[in-house]
DNA sequence: ATCCAAACGTTCATTTTTTATCATTTTCTT
DNA sequence: AAGAAAATGATAAAAAATGAACGTTTGGAT
């Protein structure tokens, strides 16, 4: 059992039993006392729990709360399978730009820590499910965009441009019919494109809603892509 | 039974009861006299009851709303109280720096948005919170730390150098007898110093706890700072 | 005012927990 | 494979929590 496996145990079995011994825990994850109180340590200065003489106590912090995983009442069904079908696109040990879409960052549910994969997003979600399942991240920076998960502006674009990926996978509002992908948020779209500048392979994450349908700022064209990722069959009217 | 389990127990038979007495809470929670009382004594000390002679009621703040008493979080009374001073520090329309640290953010908390503040930080719980209250933020972006909700390396260090703010607030694990603010960090501390050489002003929030420790790496020194937060009364020994 | 019983605080011994130090094992790096 | 670094466990010393004993204070009753 590795160390952060034992970590995330411990707060597992304070959510469930709210309070806990130095002992008890011992016990529970076959570790001597003073391992656990280690543990309590590091869990406390990340404030997670509170210690005391003899126990802990789960830290219920407004601050731990990531409100956007609990307010995923949407629960779209489609963009997970999409998400699904992405994350096993991913070699181990790669390097993989997200951006800020939700779907995009339901990739990060599919995947094993034990991949060894980093990921590289200016979205709030995906960094935020990234450290959960402890998978290595960097955050892009940048101004929150009001009404959104996502960091854009010129800090954000300057930390894209500085850095290189294996792969990227992002959404986008909409796909015409001759292929043609658009959104409505240009710094969202500037951003994008210098992530499909900097990576090896690029993928589109689309559910069928998104067809046929376009917006002012233009992305990218399908055929620049290694392929697109959608519930229905996709083809592009070819746009010579 | 330990004893964050006791003390919450105590808070929540008053949230009942209204008032008890001394015997009443030891013989419900199976230990002497004595103990409570020296229970008491600790929830007094953090603004949660009232004791008198015979016994003890709930503390209810008159002037003041104290959603720390409903909430059992008796840890984090000191941080959010510093974090209520500190947010009294911020004139409208100024732009913060905060650190990645848990007390820091709680002046999120403390915040209105109809202040029109701007805050700058590499931490994703200020991040957050600043999202969810409107609250105009920017991220630092960088390589989160793990088992953490720290954001470093170049790339916030880089946005960091680029940005300019009227105030900064930071914590961090000790302040020295003689006023040497230090952390475990090093690229946390190397953040921290160039936030303080951006801004016009610069705050330093202390719980007690905090006093007297010492860590590796060397933030600043109390001397260069506008003012320490703490909740003890604070002056360093001057370093000549 | 005086007295009394209950409540309180202090000191001390006992038990339990924590910290510190060191040896051992495991893991990572080169 | 060898060496360095990290994690773990064992042991002893330090610190904390608890409760008992005993003296002091408090609030009321006479």
């Amino acid at each position: 059992m590795i160390k952060n496996e034992r970590l995330d145990k411990i707060i597992e079995i304070l959510e469930k039993e709210n309070y806990s011994t130095v002992d008890h825990l011992a016990k529970l994850l076959f570790v001597a006392p003073v391992t656990i109180r280690r543990d309590l340590k590091k869990l406390e200065q990340n404030g997670l729990v509170n210690t005391c003489y003899g126990g802990v106590s789960l830290m219920h912090d407004p601050n731990k709360e990531t409100p956007w995983i609990t307010r995923k009442k949407f629960n779209n069904v489609i963009k997970k399978q999409l998400a699904k079908k992405a994350a096993g696109l991913i070699p181990s040990g790669s390097t993989v730009f997200l951006d800020a879409s939700s779907t995009v960052s339901y990739i990060l549910e599919c995947l094993e820590p034990e991949k060894n994969i980093t990921i590289i997003t200016n979205g709030m979600q995906a960094l935020s499910l990234a450290t959960q399942k402890h998978i290595k991240a960097y955050s892009t920076g940048g101004k929150v965009v009001d009404n959104s998960f996502a960091l854009t502006g010129a800090i954000a674009m300057r930390a894209v441009q500085s850095m290189y990926a294996n792969l990227m996978f992002f959404s986008s509002n909409g796909i015409s019919q001759d292929g043609h992908i658009t959104d409505q948020s240009e710094s969202e779209t500037e951003l994008r494109k210098v992530m499909l500048a900097n990576s090896d392979k690029r993928y589109f994450l689309c559910d069928s809603s998104k067809l046929g349908k376009s917006f002012l700022f233009h992305v990218c064209h399908a055929s620049e892509l290694d392929d697109v990722i959608c519930d229905q069959p996709f083809s592009f009217s070819s746009p010579i």
